[in-house]
DNA sequence: CCGGGAATTGGGGAAAACCCTGATTTAGCG
DNA sequence: CGCTAAATCAGGGTTTTCCCCAATTCCCGG
């Protein structure tokens, strides 16, 4: 029996790589492409897939996101998250999140299909260069984007990435229709858990964290 | 006689499915990759590809950067520029490098052919979802940091700088020892000249013109 | 099924940013 | 020597941000 794999990236090159790359091992079939979060999601329900492999960046739904829904489904699928960055230490995150697996983008092909099996019999599996960063992040709880921006709200999060659009608290309102007090609130409590109390600091956590491009 | 191609990428798994996808064409040749944008230019000069597909955000040496030194070595390699962002200012700015192709990481593998051929044979290549793109950018002069950034006299450009820094008004007045109505007078005015009126997008503006780290 | 805490929603008021207009001084340049 | 661009400062107004507070809804665990 084949083990089935769903494959999520935003970046069709990327997507058609991978799965040549995993095609080339006889047991494993990718089934199915997604190219954002919420498709990812309705493809693991229709498709029943063995490994969900995600990217962690994608639109209309995070990796992370998706993992978390995913998982609440209940179906048999483990998520597997590949992941560009090695700094950020999303894997905390991500793994309570309910993925078994964590692979940064420039791990080698043999890594990816290591992860794979792992996660395809229930174990879990982590870069080994990944492993590392982990230790090192857990020691320095302090300024980690990507940590930091999962500890918002999903109201918060969204208003950040608004502000960093660079809409007033008056056009974010109308955009969401609530009141603009109701946005300055968010605004507040979000600058509150982050510590930063400036524009400027919110724009660049914001790219920092890749919630918006520079 | 092959296409001879050099692939450079920091990720590696994104990396080794490129390679995959290029090899399954016989007439072309993958017969180096690089890390980074330096040894990209150093894999250039050794093995004289006909093609050098760069991504553009490289650590050490950016996608751009390369094809500008590539370019000055004046060897006969053609370089293709891999981006995520469909993004405007960039292609140009990519370009004038002395790159001839433009493709999206979300374009399909055919035009990736389609891009390395023509490229091969010296002519230009974009994606198609770039090219609108393109054409937009040229028509609004603005968004282009770097130009629009040297029309800043050095004070403005000072300002900006601290302003991305996080420092308000009085802050920055206090720092360069004039007066609060001074700063904002310059604040205006840069604010005037670069058509932007947010905190968020000049912050954006100063990094993507490198005034300022994100 | 219900209490508690988090998430979301709001208000009031002080501070900062933003906009328009106008002014003085200095430096460079044909 | 006038002319222009840059840098300096100011008044007075509107808008937005930011901080202190409180009411509601919603979900989770006992």
């Amino acid at each position: 029996m084949k083990t089935t794999i769903l494959l999520a990236d935003d970046h069709r090159l990327v997507r058609e790589g991978l799965r040549r790359l995993i095609e080339e091992r006889e047991d494993f079939r990718v089934i199915g492409e997604a190219t954002n979060g919420e498709e990812a999601v309705e493809l693991v329900k229709t498709l029943r897939p063995d490994v969900a492999i995600l990217d962690i960046s994608m639109p209309r739904l995070s990796g992370i996101d998706a993992t978390r829904k995913i998982s609440k489904i209940g179906s048999d699928t483990k998520v597997l998250i590949l992941s560009m960055h090695a700094n950020q230490s999303y894997v905390e995150e991500v793994l309570r999140a309910g993925a078994l697996g964590y692979v940064l983008k420039d791990a080698a092909a043999a890594d990816l299909m290591q992860a794979i099996e792992a996660v395809r019999s229930g174990d879990s599996f982590l870069s080994p260069s990944v492993t590392h960063h982990v230790v090192e992040a857990l020691a320095r709880p302090e300024d980690r984007p990507a940590v930091a921006a999962s500890q918002l709200t999903g109201r918060e999060r969204e208003v950040l990435t608004l502000i960093a659009d660079g809409l007033s608290s008056k056009q974010i309102a109308e955009k969401l229709g609530v009141s603009l007090k109701t946005i300055e609130s968010h605004r507040a409590n979000l600058m509150d858990k982050l510590d930063i109390h400036k524009v400027s600091g919110l724009v660049r956590f914001a790219i920092r964290a890749g919630l918006v491009a520079p």
